[in-house]
DNA sequence: GGTATAAATGGAGGCCGTCTCCGTTTAAAT
DNA sequence: ATTTAAACGGAGACGGCCTCCATTTATACC
């Protein structure tokens, strides 16, 4: 008994494995953003040198694979909505994190889909990813609301649906027009009627 | 020559065609509201009583199929709007609207697919429905500018790229408070800042 | 170094979609 | 009744997602 005192009883993953499993999610990001997510995974796998069965040992499911991909963009966002709190004013730091989301959203392609399942309800996919840009937002709409500067009704969930929205016009040529007119009506939407005027 | 000049020259469709035809709308129109635009086309060839040849032969592709669906409900929405326009001051007319469109998604599940090529961009299938709801909405909106109730710099497409987030809440339970919310503060947005008032 | 062992690999194949092709059936014109 | 072309329908091609398991390979222990 008692070999649960050695420092390194579990074998760690092997370099080979840690290695695909990088190549892997390069690959898939990189594939994504250049084909959107209809992007086959056997050809992500053949791309990242590797079979489409060591694809499924690491990531076993399509939608593993994808959040997978979002967990990194998820950890920027959420790190720049911390550091957006404690350069700007509650309500532009709100504004101008809604931005970053759609900047993020029109270099890769991505994040519709974690939106989509954030806003939705149920499914479990992209949980983690989920919690980070709510609680994100969360703290943004706090802030605001405490500051006065938006109705105190506002759920933040809210937001992140509008935000939806605005992801789903990513499609369109100068949509990134499109996309800050909207968040800026967004904004205008939210803030207290007798605030200090726009 | 000139047997054109006979005004029956082209023989219609056959009738075994057309009911077949009304057959596969009404199936796929059912199908798709129970299950989700993930439906397969042979269960519906199926339920409609027809084989799938047959399906193909009326719409050519999916997306054939699905547009020919919309186009009934994009039909009813652009009615709506013509009616609400007489009976409804400009803003409300406008509200009440956008209301009507997240009902239409809530009770059938369609209708993303059509706002998405809508919004997005260069996509002809939907093209139709597309058409009809975009006059819908920038006469809505026209006549709310007109009225000097919301802002003069507001692109109608906006308003349904906006509609689109809202529409991609539809799978949350509770959602439909949310679509409302999502509405009201849309119309906030977009009013005047000296209006008369929210 | 050599050997044992379990982790990691990769691709053949199952399943289930969309869509095509073509021999057969059938409504309609004569 | 006969002719004709439109309409039918389902077998099967093709391409996705995902599973399974024989083979390979890194690591631990002599």
């Amino acid at each position: 008994m008692a070999q649960e005192a050695k420092p390194k009883a579990v074998r760690g993953p092997r370099i080979d494995a840690r290695r695909n499993r990088q190549r892997l999610l390069e690959t898939a990001k990189a594939t994504f953003a250049e084909k959107g997510e209809a992007a086959g995974l056997e050809e992500i796998a053949r791309l990242a040198g590797v079979g489409i069965g060591t694809l499924y040992r690491h990531f076993p499911t399509r939608d593993a694979l994808v959040e997978a991909v979002y967990r990194n963009e998820t950890q920027q966002l959420a790190e720049a909505a911390a550091e957006l709190a404690t350069t700007h004013a509650p309500v532009e730091a709100l504004r101008a994190w809604m931005r970053i989301f759609v900047d993020h959203i029109a270099t890769k392609q991505l994040m519709a889909g974690v939106l989509g399942s954030i806003v939705g309800d149920c499914s479990d996919l992209y949980a983690d990813a989920g919690t980070q840009i709510k609680t994100a937002m969360a703290m943004l709409v706090d802030r605001a609301v405490a500051n006065g500067d938006i109705r105190l009704d506002l759920d933040p969930l809210d937001m992140l649906r509008a935000l939806a929205g605005v992801a789903s016009v990513s499609a369109g040529p100068n949509w990134e027009a499109s996309a800050k007119r909207l968040v800026d009506i967004l904004i205008a939407g939210v803030r207290t009627p007798g605030g200090e005027g726009q």
